[in-house]
DNA sequence: ACTCACTTGCTTGTCACCAACAAGTAATAT
DNA sequence: ATATTACTTGTTGGTGACAAGCAAGTGAGT
């Protein structure tokens, strides 16, 4: 136990911390540390105790700090999903249409690869966050709702830009997209081993492209798809 | 507080009743209490003593029966899973391919609509399946797979059959399949409002059709979406 | 630059609650 | 009547939450 002293300094060096600074620090510390036992353990034997001595710090600070257990992992829900959100802005980029609902699929695999603590404590808050009392249920509506929009605008993009048949139901065909991802995720998150990512991934650009592209008059159907698939 | 005599006649008669009715009687209202609890509180605000006491027995009766609340959520998981399996199971009948992939999805809509109890707390306990260290994750694990197997022998008689075009790869199917359904229960659960879970439904069925429905050379194929959806 | 009051970061003490187990009591079975 | 099974009660270790206290950082006046 290093008491509460020399905390100023941990690079042994003396000079001391603003408090902005400590608290930066500690909040990442717990963080980081919440996101390991979570991964280990998951969130309800995780314990605040074993957060804030992980962080190096008390028992008591996650609760001062976050106010509540709930807290803490709304806290680690929302800065997860920050970092996912910024690595799929990254990926899609400025695309729109059905390059865009690809390269979203495609960063999610890479980031699944990239990151994997990420991407495993993100399905696993989720899932808590379905859960009827949930303390911050609403972080991951927001986060699904803000994803569904994104898919929706490239929808729209895409009809105006004539890649994507006009009568498409952009709400309708944005559920369906986030709901296969979520879903995937789960079963991915639950056993590893029954779910071949890339593939499904490959085929659901496929199915996209064939149930969404605008087809002229004359164009080829299923042999388009066929060929595709070679 | 009844105290403990007088349990041997719920119904103020007198007549005994045998070792085997009162087990079943009570873990009946134990599974029934706990699924009334999990409902309003979540599982990790639901306890053992309010199990107990809800189904008229005492605090300790929960954990005795079950061993431990892990293995209480588990036996729920596993009666509503049956519920649900041979509500499916009516729905489905003997029907194959495209059609029993259809009717899946119909059933599951009247399962929602019909006991939306037992459909909300099965995703509830399903996504508390995907904690790391849950003690019910292979009973999730389990009825997750033996559906996605259905899925696979459904497509392959469809294939069979000639309905379903002999290139369908059935497993990456069934895995589309059933991450749809299981994505849009969550974000069903999470938000009801922002899930049109019949039009989600309808939409899913023209995608199979599209994607899978056998289609020998020169038929239509966007022209055959688009006079579907009329 | 020094100091002293104030604010903020963090820790420790404490309490109510809960899961789990053991021991005991009442019901059924033989 | 005795054994067995269903159920209850006593107890313990552990957990989240809160409050009180301690120490480090902050800033105005000198």
């Amino acid at each position: 136990m290093p008491s509460q002293t020399a905390k100023s300094a941990p690079d042994g060096q003396g000079q001391p911390l603003t408090q902005a600074e400590r608290t930066a620090i500690s909040d990442q510390a717990m963080l980081e540390a919440a996101i390991d036992l979570i991964l280990e353990h998951g969130t309800d034997k995780t314990t605040l105790q074993a957060i804030g001595e992980k962080a190096g710090y008390s028992r008591g600070l996650a609760t001062y700090r976050f106010g509540s257990k709930a807290g803490l992992l709304d806290a680690v829900c929302k800065a997860v999903s920050r970092r996912w959100l910024e690595y799929l802005k990254r990926g899609v980029g400025d695309a729109n249409g059905i390059e865009a609902m690809c390269a979203a699929l495609d960063a999610f695999l890479r980031f699944i690869s990239d990151s994997p603590r990420d991407a495993r404590v993100l399905q696993i808050l989720y899932c808590g966050a379905a859960s009827p009392r949930s303390e911050y249920r609403q972080t991951s509506v927001s986060i699904h709702q803000r994803q569904q929009d994104d898919v929706v605008s490239w929808i729209r993009a895409g009809i105006a830009a004539g890649t994507i048949r006009p009568d498409a139901d952009a709400r309708s065909i944005a559920a369906h997209y986030i709901a296969y991802i979520s879903g995937m995720t789960y079963l991915w998150l639950i056993n590893p081993e029954s779910v071949d990512f890339r593939k499904a991934n490959d085929d659901m650009k496929l199915h996209l492209r064939l149930v969404l592209a605008d087809a002229p008059a004359g164009t080829p159907g299923f042999t388009d798809l066929n060929r595709l698939q070679q």
